[in-house]
RNA sequence: GGACGCGUGGCCUAGUCUGGAUAUGGCACCAGCCUCCUAAGCUGGCUGUCGGGGGUUCAAAUCCCCCCGCGUCCGCCA
């Protein structure tokens, strides 16, 4: 049993490579393992850091060393070109491995051995201001993705959103739903908690520009909902709950879930913030401006217009960063991995929250991914002034350019499977779009980019599984007794790509980048189209039909379970 | 002024950590491929000073330095 054919292959070439460089009594070298282009080989080492130890050209080296390498497990023959040591992988061998492999772990291939460490995921943790729009779906995206791939690679893994019903922002879309009347506003465009409240958010601010005696007001209520006191702080948390749910109810539809949700407003409530201000006023670079506390940062290489790290008001009050710091002490009680997605304007504050720590005496540290906004053609999205595109919009238009495309193909399907395909298609196009560019990549959002079904889509590798699932359906065994007959360039090309799926999970888990997995599920998609032009499997010979089918039964069940862990769900017929 | 990130054909993008063979793919565009398992597919073609300049190296998209452009941040907001 493979459970991680890639990682065996390397492993021996490794093994190999060592012994020939004892052969040759060379220093070992670790030079990593490479792809080498197509023909000349599976995987590849270049040979040009021996050329001091052997005194010899880069050739030379190449030479001699394959003339001291064994095949090994694996290989079937080690050849020397330009430098190089390319390495043939006797496939006749390992394909027989791999597919049975494949077949009986089934949706596990790609699961790696169970860890110990428990990770605590934070991602989405957007304001309950408003309906998501599609800037804020990119940290959902990876987040969740994150999570499954973390799950997949053997991790204990909990999600958890931190809801803001603290401070400024909130105190003013409460102050709003109580002081604003539904007559002086527009229509809602969908009749959902998170778009009805949101009008009152925006309408506060056109208020807020003009009206000097609302700023106090408001600063009044700030004041108060942050020493605790009661009315406002359930006021607020109910505003902020229903704005959850619509927002809750979005995600839920592109198939993000979490486990948890943490509630800002309990570091101030059960004390813990309380403490992260009395050690850190102990700390020596602590000092005080006007009865506000602040760490001097200059020392630790923070530098810029201002310097100062503020720790509280001059009220004695907590600040956003603040109760970040208690929220994660408490986190690093609940976990041993704690892991944060957030957006890169958070930079500064995690450097501030990480030296605070180091002020406080913590040894723990949360690993953050941060990501790069999206924006419009037409700049930047700001929820505020209503300038978004939100992720319900995207998702509908999403699923009805679906519906449309399905329909044309398919007119002989039932309207609800129609609807149910465009669902799946629609939603899995959007989780794809973002997800495939890495994440410190600005996204400009465009419309025909985001509703595009070909090439590197969801829709495309979904496509690929439709066509496995029609083939499976009309061969009769998806077992074969020969599978050493799968011998065909493009067989061997897609054996290839699936035996690498659970080094891909592994790299993104150790990475905690995933982008990298949404190549991985194109290029499997594209090497199984290419097996479908070159190798008929349902009029094949018997033998070689049923050794196909089980090389389409291996590909779908790693197309489903790439899919599965980018959160993509796959249609069987579309 | 400071910090971090990004810059790859008309547009989007992989590779950058860990330097190595003619730089990965997609979109668009052009030409082909459905009496044959779903053409959301496949094949071929067209597009490249890897932002610019210097340096290190046998070898630089990748490492170092300088510069330019874009993004984000530098609040007793969150």
């Amino acid at each position: 049993m493979l459970r991680d054919p890639w990682a065996e292959i390397e492993d021996d070439l490794r093994d190999i490579r060592r012994k020939a460089e004892e052969k040759l009594a060379v220093e070992h070298l670790d030079i990593p393992l490479e792809t080498p282009p197509e023909g000349l080989g599976d995987i590849c080492f270049p040979a040009f850091q021996y050329s001091q130890a052997l005194e010899a050209s880069p050739e030379d080296c190449a030479e001699r060393i394959v003339s001291a390498m064994d095949t090994g497990e694996y290989f079937s023959k080690h050849e020397a070109a330009r430098g190089y040591v390319n390495s043939f992988i006797d496939w006749g061998k390992l394909t027989p491995q791999v597919v049975e492999s494949i077949l009986s772990l089934g949706p596990e291939f790609g699961g790696l051995e169970p860890k110990d460490e428990r990770i605590l995921l934070e991602h989405t943790s957007v304001n309950p201001t408003g309906p998501i729009h599609i800037g804020r779906s990119r940290n959902s995206i990876i987040g969740d993705t994150l999570a499954r791939v973390l799950r997949r690679a053997g991790y204990d893994v909990t999600t958890e959103f931190l809801v803001n019903d603290t401070g400024r922002q909130m105190v003013v879309l409460t102050w709003a739903t109580q002081n604003i009347s539904e007559d002086e506003l527009p229509k809602a465009r969908r009749d959902k908690d998170d778009h009805l409240i949101v009008r009152y958010y925006q309408k506060a601010y056109e208020i807020l520009e003009s009206d000097t005696t609302l700023e106090k007001t408001i600063e009044d209520l700030v004041l108060r909902l942050d020493r605790g006191e009661e009315k406002i702080a359930r006021d607020v948390k109910a505003v902020a709950e229903k704005v959850m749910e619509g927002m809750v109810s979005t995600l839920k539809e592109i198939g993000v879930t979490l486990d948890s949700y943490f509630w800002e407003s309990s570091t101030i409530l059960d004390g813990s913030v309380h403490e992260v201000i009395e050690s850190l006023k102990r700390s020596e670079n602590a000092h005080s401006d006007a009865g506000a506390y602040y760490l001097d940062l200059e020392s630790s290489g923070i530098h810029g217009w201002d310097a100062r790290f503020f720790f509280t008001r001059k009220d004695g009050t907590s600040l956003y960063t603040t109760r970040d710091i208690a929220y994660h002490l408490g986190k690093f009680k609940r976990c041993d991995i704690a892991i944060n997605v957030l957006g890169e304007d958070q930079k500064l504050g995690m450097k501030q929250l990480t030296l605070a720590l180091d002020m406080m005496g913590v040894e723990k540290r949360p690993e953050t991914v941060f990501y790069a906004f999206v924006s419009l053609p037409t700049g930047k999205m700001s929820t505020r002034s209503g300038t978004t595109v939100l992720l319900d919009d995207l998702i509908d238009e999403s699923r009805a350019r679906a519906a449309e495309e399905v329909k044309k193909r398919r007119p002989e399907l039932s309207p609800e499977r129609i609807e149910s395909i465009a669902n799946i298609v629609g939603t899995g196009a959007v989780r794809y779009n973002i997800l495939r560019v890495q994440p410190e990549k600005k996204i400009v959002f465009k419309w025909e980019e985001a509703l595009n079904f070909d090439g590197n889509t969801a829709p495309f590798i979904q496509y690929s599984h439709a066509r496995a699932c029609s083939i499976l359906r009309k061969a009769p065994d998806r077992t074969g007794k020969d599978y050493g007959l799968l011998a065909h360039p493009a067989e061997i090309r897609l054996v290839n790509t699936l035996s690498r799926f659970p080094a891909v999970i592994r790299n993104c888990a150790g990475s905690l980048r995933v982008h990298s997995l949404a190549s991985y599920a194109y290029d499997l998609s594209s090497d199984f189209n290419q097996f479908y032009r070159d190798c008929g499997v349902i009029r094949a010979e018997p033998e070689l039909r049923d050794a196909r089918g089980a090389l389409v039964e291996c590909t779908k069940i790693v197309l489903v379970s790439s899919l599965d862990t980018m959160g993509i769900q796959a249609p069987e017929e579309m």
